[in-house]
Formats: C-alpha cells, structure tokens, sequence
DNA sequence: TTAAACTTGTGTCATTTCGACACAATATTA
DNA sequence: TAATATTGTGTCGAAATGACACAAGTTTAA
C-alpha cells in the first residue's frame, strides 16, 4: 500500500481496465475470489488499471499479488469486453467516493474496456485481501445468485466457458489442485469444470494413460472410508504432453 | 471514404487499437490478406482504432469492410498484445506524413496496445482494397519473409496457432471454403492449418463421420485427372456438432 | 489410339480406445 | 463386529483409429 499510486491518466492508460476470474478448489468445488464492495454491496472481481509501463500480464500478476499474497500465478487472457454501454453506471465510483476516496473523475467517468484475464491458483495457499473499497475478500462459487458489479456476472461465467475448452489444453489441474493430490479430487475436479459426472474407473484408466501423474506410496489419511492414494503431476511429461494437447475429448 | 473521421481522440479511444489476420484458402494455400505501405515499404494487417460508441466487433466489422468489400465476416478475438514498447518507432506514422495526411500526433504518438483478430472469409468474394496509405492490398502466405510494420508478424503467427487449436470449435472449413467445395480441398485445408499430412482415406471417414457434409450429384470438372465430387456444409448439423466441439483430436 | 500416370472412391483388417459394468479390498460408522 | 461407503483393479463388446489395397475415372504422354 505504500506506493499506491493515483488513480489517474498521468498513472494510468485511459480507457482500459482488467478483471481477473481467480479460480480455486476446495472441499471439491471450484470457487472464484471476489471483493464485496462496502456500500453498494455489490461483489466485484478483482480488478485494476494498466500503468503506462506495463504489460497486461504484469498488470494481472499486481493485482493479483495485492488480492492473494501470491506471485508468478498462472493466468490467461481471454476475452476483451467492450460494449459501450458496460462501464455506465460504475457504482465502484459511488462507492470508493463514500469510502473517503474520492476517484479522479476525468479518470473513471471514461468509457472502459476491460480485458478478462482467468487465474488458477492452489486455494489453500490464498490468504484473500479486501482492498480500499471493499469490506470482504472471499470465495463464492461461479454461479453466486448475488449482485454483481456491472457486467461481472457475464464476465465469470464467460471464464468458465473457455476453462471448459481449455481442459485439454492448459495445465489446469497442475495449478489448481495441492501438489499431493487424490484421484478422487482430480476426477471432481474435471467433473465441476466440464458440468457432468465421469465414471470413476475410466476416467482413471483416460487419465493415466496420458502418463502424467506419478502414484506415491503415501495414502491420504484421516478422510471417510477407504483411504486413496496420492499422486503428484509429472511437471515434464505434463508440460510435454500438453504441447500437443491432450488427444481425445471428455 | 466520404465519411472518413480523423484519427484524433474526438474520434477514437486513445492508447486501443486493431488489427486483423484475414485468412483466405486459394490455390490449396492459406493466404493472409495485408497492406503495403507506401514510402516505408512496410507490409501491414488491416487494423484502425476504436470508434468512441462501438464495440471492438463493430470495429472490426468496419475495418474489414473497407479492405475486403464484405460485410457480416467471422471474426473472432484472440489475444490483446500490450508490450508497452510495441508501438515505439511506429513507421506507419512517417508514412502517413509522406502520404499528405500528417496525422493527429497527440493521438498517434501514444502507446497502444492493439487487440489481435483472425477473420475468415471466401477468398473469391474479396476485392482487396488499399487504404490512403498502402499502395497494395493482397494476400500474402502467413510466414513470408518481407518486412512487417511492429509485431505484425508475432500477430500473424500467434493467430496460426489459435486457428490450429480451434479447428474443432470453430466452423473453420465453412468459412475458408466455398459453398460447394471437394473433399482433397478440405483435406488440404486441414492439412495446411495442422501443418502434417493427413491420410485420404481415415480422412474421409472421420470427417464424414461427423455428418456435417453434404454430398452433391455434381462432380467437378475442368481439373485434371478423376473428377471429385462437390460437398456442401450442412448448416444446421454443423452448427450443432461444433456447440459440443467435434469429438476426437486431429 | 493406346498405354501410362495420377487422382479419386471405397473397403479391409488388426490395434487401440471407449463406455458400461462387476467384484474384491479397505477404512469408517453403526 | 457387521454394515456401509469408497477405492483399486479388471473384463467385455462396441466404436474409433491407423495402415494399407485395389478398382475406377480422367488427363497426359507415347
């Protein structure tokens, strides 16, 4: 917080913003990290501006450090949101102005395009940060039915949409599960992401196949009922197979 | 042309523009649709900048109008590039002087960051159009070797390999082809955006198999060797099938 | 005029992958 | 200690895949 800067156009690109859809699992369910601003109540994603020097990418790995304590995180564009009409009736203004920081309107009063950036962090490893406008910092799931800042709703469920294609592409279990993982989990976690249920022992039979995850001797202990063995993703064989992409379809 | 806005900040959004990889299929040859500027000698994509009360699709849709004479072109997104030093030393600015139309230089000089767009059009429909600055607008293979203006190049290739990745999302063949096509023309077609051949006969099967293709009585003629037979795109089934994503991996 | 060259149309066959399902083993819960 | 739920592993037929052969049609060369 130290070097906050402004928020102005001697800082700032005009006209141009971010919001990053940071996913996470946990207890089998794929959440998204959002802000709950302080008096309008509306949840917002994380979000900011691109400072004169920057790229989008660094401008995302900053936001995203300031929201999870985390650096170097996996992210990706995915789509840019320009409709004219998207940042009218920005209530993040109203807010930050009853919060006792009064925005530069020359800055925010401008006509926004937000480029959409999807993260994949390890949740355990998040520790959620509210910034100044905001009161909570908190996981929600995908399809939260509460009151989004302008057109965040779209922008989340758009995410989703191109994490499903994705699958095969990206390394998405990598960098959303803990680096010991059980079979169950990762079979959830293909599951939520693709939106129907897999069957057990061919999606392990499919997934090992593409021989990417190493079996350890541990088992995971403590849970309900028989104990499952943990696996690890082989870092290379992954990055290797995705190169091509994972053959085949869910 | 009569309605030709300045480019000044009156007009457009500052620091956002784009450009367009407009790929055809001619001769058995995916070709990319650019302009050649007239002092620096510089090949261009077709870009422009962001009207204040348009959606970057519009904008697009604009742009590809004035080169190409066609209205209602797909188009896709596909990566915004916003290295802040992209658009130093912009030639195209010098051009513009020399050309007679020195431009709005608190407009120009700024930096931009572009937002990438592939286009895919019917190669006979085009009637390439230069713009006030270009001398030339044609259709280029996607890897020559000539001097490209900024990172035109790295937005070329970049747009190849979202292209090879989206085959089976994307109505790809429908687009590129024409309506009545063969299917060594769709072989290749695939074959080039994979950049591997592929196996006539399996070909044949799997991409029947999908049952989007019509199969017509007439056969074409004038070519050399045994005449083939045309197909044409079930629109319907093909819309359909892509929703799901065409099963299987090339 | 005829044969050679080349492309297209169609089919076969062994192998791999896929979808559906059974059963034993193991840990917790009642 | 038995019932219950979950995990580990395997089987089977159907479907998809990769490699390849041969006949038929059209142009080109002799």
């Amino acid at each position: 917080m130290a070097e906050q800067l402004e928020f102005n156009s001697k800082n700032f690109l005009n006209h141009i913003s971010l919001d990053c859809v940071i996913f996470g699992f946990h207890n089998n369910e794929l959440k998204v990290l959002m802000l709950h601003l302080k008096h309008t109540k509306e949840y917002t994603l994380p979000g900011g501006f691109l400072k004169i020097d920057e790229t989008l990418e660094q401008a995302a790995q900053r936001i995203l450090k300031e929201r999870t304590g985390l650096g170097q995180i996996f992210l990706k564009q995915f789509k840019v949101f320009s409709d004219p009409e998207r940042s009218k009736d920005n209530k993040a203004i109203k807010d930050a102005t009853e919060s006792g920081f009064p925005p530069d309107m020359d800055f925010f009063s401008k006509r926004f395009i937000t480029i959409g950036f999807y993260a994949l962090v390890d949740f355990s490893k998040v520790k959620p940060t509210p910034d100044l406008f905001s009161d909570k910092c908190e996981w929600m799931t995908p399809n939260a039915e509460v009151p989004m800042l302008l057109d965040h709703k779209a922008i989340i469920s758009d995410a989703l949409a191109v994490l499903r294609v994705q699958l095969n592409q990206q390394p998405i279990g990598l960098k959303l599960l803990p680096k010991k993982f059980t079979m169950p989990q990762l079979q959830k976690l293909y599951e939520t992401i693709l939106g129907r249920e897999l069957d057990r022992r061919n999606f392990q039979r499919k997934i090992l196949s593409y021989k990417i995850l190493n079996k350890l001797e541990e088992r995971k202990t403590g849970g309900a009922y028989k104990a499952p063995f943990y696996y690890e993703f082989d870092l290379k064989r992954y990055q290797q197979a995705l190169q091509d992409g994972l053959k085949g379809s869910w």
